[in-house]
DNA sequence: ATTATCTATAGATCTATAGATAATGC
DNA sequence: ATTATCTATAGATCTATAGATAATGC
């Protein structure tokens, strides 16, 4: 039952797929290793040939989802017109990225597993909130580059807690109220606010 | 081995308030029924005189700190003298809060957990989440009423999501940044755009 | 010969229950 | 007699490992 050179690495590669979806789903304790090799398509104890432990799997997958995530908004952000913290913010704070967190976001998938984790995961989360919070900065209209950092950081925690907490209750008008709200509270493109004082 | 019935009374309190810091802490995967009734100073087995499940436990431990939360909640609005939401936010937004989810906002300690819960505990954790709506919007300086339920809405996401980024990620100062960045941008009292145009 | 995968299992841990024990409260 | 708690354990499930198997790749 052995497989050649190639087929291995897209066993393995499979497997971080699996992972990144499962994960985000039902959370890292949510996820047994035979459940997941079943998933996969293979058998419990094949797993520790390609991985050292779960935990280095769960490390691996949330970089291969960020990673995923991350050239979606880049993509985003190239194919929007002017407005692109809107076309950011219209996909991230969608009913169908709610609904299938499996492949969305796992900043928001996985914020308080996150927490509970060792070093190794929380090193790669934390990379992953950075790169977020780059990307809205990219996303912001013009303004004070000191203004700029600030409301990207402001700007993700909104999006975030509005992904978590819209997926986390129990009524879907109050969960769409969460999307719609943050989504108009982001900061406008086109918004005079140059000559009010504050310099 | 018996004990009087106001003793078991007080036991089951203890229970479950055991159960509310433990929960907050590690999330409901990460505290066995047995680790609880030990800390709690009872064995293993009498848990089940108490509760039908730990499930039903989940339920009775968020009902129990969202209602400790909110009296607190109450009484910082009953204290400060005009800016509410700022009074609220001050509290929310702190390092000590960050820093001690065992008893704080059972909202953002168990956000991701809720929303992979059975109907039972989601319920409960949709009603905290309406009552933390409903103190941010007395909170609010006044402004049109139609306004102050999206920014009630809204500044629950931002505040949500600034507490559990906050404790997720692996970087001090990020973190730091992240608490002060959602405060600095919620709806300020002494905000003077009354003449700017929108009705 | 090497190695990717499989079967089988060790050793922990988890929820829940059964039955014994002993103090309370009628 | 009732009942709150205890001990002990059933039955699942979990991570990780050991050893067998069989196809690859030198």
């Amino acid at each position: 039952m052995k497989v050649s050179r190639e087929q291995a690495a897209e066993n393995r590669q499979r497997i971080v797929e699996v992972a990144a979806r499962l994960f985000r789903e039902r959370g890292f304790d949510g996820v047994g290793v035979a459940d997941l090799m079943k998933t996969a398509g293979l058998t419990h104890g094949g797993f520790y040939g390609h991985f050292r432990s779960k935990e280095a799997l769960m490390a691996e997958a949330c970089e291969q989802a960020i990673s995923t995530t991350g050239r979606h908004w880049k993509a985003t952000l190239a194919a929007s017109e002017s407005p692109a913290l809107e076309a950011l913010a219209e996909g991230y704070l969608s009913t169908n990225h709610r609904d299938n967190p499996g492949n969305g976001c796992v900043i928001a998938a996985l914020a308080n597993d996150a927490a509970r984790q060792a070093p190794p995961v929380r090193q790669v989360y934390t990379r992953s909130v950075k790169r977020f919070i780059d990307t809205l900065s990219q996303a912001l209209p013009g303004r004070a580059e000191a203004d700029r950092r600030q409301q990207a950081v402001a700007a993700c925690a909104s999006m975030v807690g509005a992904l978590i907490l819209a997926r986390a209750i129990d009524d879907d008008a109050l969960s769409q109220e969460f999307l719609d709200a943050v989504a108009a509270q982001l900061p406008h493109t086109n918004r005079a606010d140059s000559g009010t004082g504050s310099h």
